[in-house]
RNA sequence: GGCAGGUUGCCCGAGUGGCCAAAGGGAGCGGUCUGUAAAACCGUCGGCAAUGCCUACGUAGGUUCGAACCCUACACCUGCCA
């Protein structure tokens, strides 16, 4: 009895999108569902009662992050993610792989979702101070907070991600660009490849040694950048690795995506992949990226978008995203998205959104996220609807055209 | 009343003869953000018929080929002494 499951409840038809659920130790996922992140264990500038109010269903933190700052240990000590953070469903863990590549070679526009300008994988990380350095037996990463060196290897990011005890936790990978060249990308997967197997048997052993702890499943990450070979040999590599009898519980889909060919790799990955497992697309969450995703299989997302532009004063709505801060919404005494049912909609207007950015108000920052979170999680709540009632089609039309048409 | 310092663009604040429509901040205006180095970052920021012209560095006048920068007077502000 392993507490971690997943169930399809219905099909795409013709496709390989579908809704389920996934079972874990802290409840139930209804998918395709969009988990909220909470990289150093908090939702920036939201009390956890609210992530739950607005309809989260999971939370991601980041092993990195915490690693750094307060270290796996207390968390552990705490009673593991959820616990310390006050969140009483299902949580995530990222493995420190995204790290390798933001940290490192990482640059504005990095995951760049176009392929205009392939640069030499040297002159990626012009003019940037590294902070990561990868080699095949793992990372060692400079700590932007104060200097220090650490190591990660698989066994290490499987190590934390046990301390800090997240319901699902990912294979340490190697998060590459489209910057890289197709021959770093041919590498960068066979160290992948070679890592998820050191992850697997890290986790068997973990997952032994905490056995008085709720278990933890463990994702095993497809990369390949925008290669169809590349990508389907990462998808059945990962998904016939066995070590002594473990497998992976479900699959991550991360690194560089062409924003246009999105839908079609998600596509090649999952065709490769079991049927019977969750999939979960990295770090995506505009709108017409859930579409393209989960018609072709992609079950769970997490993104940073959400709450880090809301921050910034960018909003969501079915018609498209706009910036309160604009001195347009001075006066603009409506919701931020009329009909929305969110806290932030249900009270406050865009004059005074726009008002408290001005003032450098906290509050803005909470506002805003809300709303944002709630957008997204209830679009993708939506589409799960779509599929279930059998007219996925139709709303992705109808959302996508009014959403595109300003 | 005496002595000293000061007055710069919406605000603060550099600049003490030409390279100054004037550094830098802030505000304003616009944009960006996809497994968070992000409550961050980028652009713009006197006017115009605009490879130039006009207006502008308290006010008025002067010196100079040339002044935000030097001189004179005046106005206001600040500190110290009476």
């Amino acid at each position: 009895m392993t507490g971690f499951g997943f169930t399809v409840r219905s099909r795409l038809a013709g496709r390989q999108g579908r809704t389920g659920v996934i079972t874990t130790p802290h409840g139930d996922i209804e998918t395709p569902a969009f988990v909220v992140v909470g990289t150093k264990a908090t939702v920036k500038a939201v009390l956890p009662q609210s992530v739950a109010e607005l309809g989260a269903q999971a939370v991601l933190a980041n092993a990195y992050h915490l690693f750094l700052q307060p270290g796996p240990d207390i968390v552990d000590e705490a009673g593991g993610l959820g616990a310390f953070m006050g969140w009483a469903g299902p949580t995530f863990t990222d493995s420190g792989g995204f790290q390798v590549m933001s940290l490192g070679v990482g640059f504005k526009k990095v995951l760049a979702m176009d392929t205009a300008g392939l640069a030499d994988d040297d002159v990626i990380a012009a003019g940037r101070t590294r902070l990561a350095k990868v080699d095949d037996d793992g990372v060692t990463f400079r700590s932007f907070l104060n200097g220090d060196v650490h190591r990660f290897t698989p066994e290490v990011s499987m190590r934390i991600q046990h301390q800090l005890g997240a319901d699902v936790i990912f294979a340490f990978d190697e998060c590459t660009t489209l910057l890289n060249t197709r021959r770093y990308q041919e590498a960068s997967v066979e160290r992948t490849h070679a890592w998820a197997r050191r992850c697997l048997a890290a986790h068997r052993a973990l997952t032994r040694e905490r056995s008085h702890r709720p278990y933890q499943a463990l994702f095993g990450v497809v990369q390949g950048a925008q290669y169809e070979d590349l990508r389907r040999q990462a998808a059945r590599d990962l998904a016939a690795l066995d070590v002594d009898g473990q497998r992976f519980d479900g699959y991550g889909i991360g690194g560089a995506l062409e924003k246009a060919n999105l839908g079609t790799i998600v596509g090649w990955v999952c065709e490769e992949l079991p049927d019977d497992r969750p999939r979960h697309l990295l770090g995506i969450s505009e709108p017409e990226d859930f579409f393209a995703a989960v018609e072709a299989g992609a079950d769970t997302f997490d993104c940073v978008n959400p709450s880090r532009v809301a921050r910034n004063g960018a909003l969501y709505t079915r018609d498209g995203r706009f910036n309160v801060v604009t001195a347009a919404n001075r006066r603009s005494y409506e919701p931020v998205e009329a009909g929305c049912d969110c806290y932030t909609c249900a009270r406050y207007t865009r004059a005074y959104l726009h008002h408290l950015f001005k003032a450098k108000e906290m509050l803005a920052a909470t506002l805003a996220t809300i709303h944002n979170e709630r957008f997204t999680v209830r679009l993708v709540d939506d589409i799960r609807a779509a599929i279930d009632q059998g007219r996925f089609d139709e709303f992705r039309d109808s959302f996508l055209g009014r959403y595109a048409r300003r």
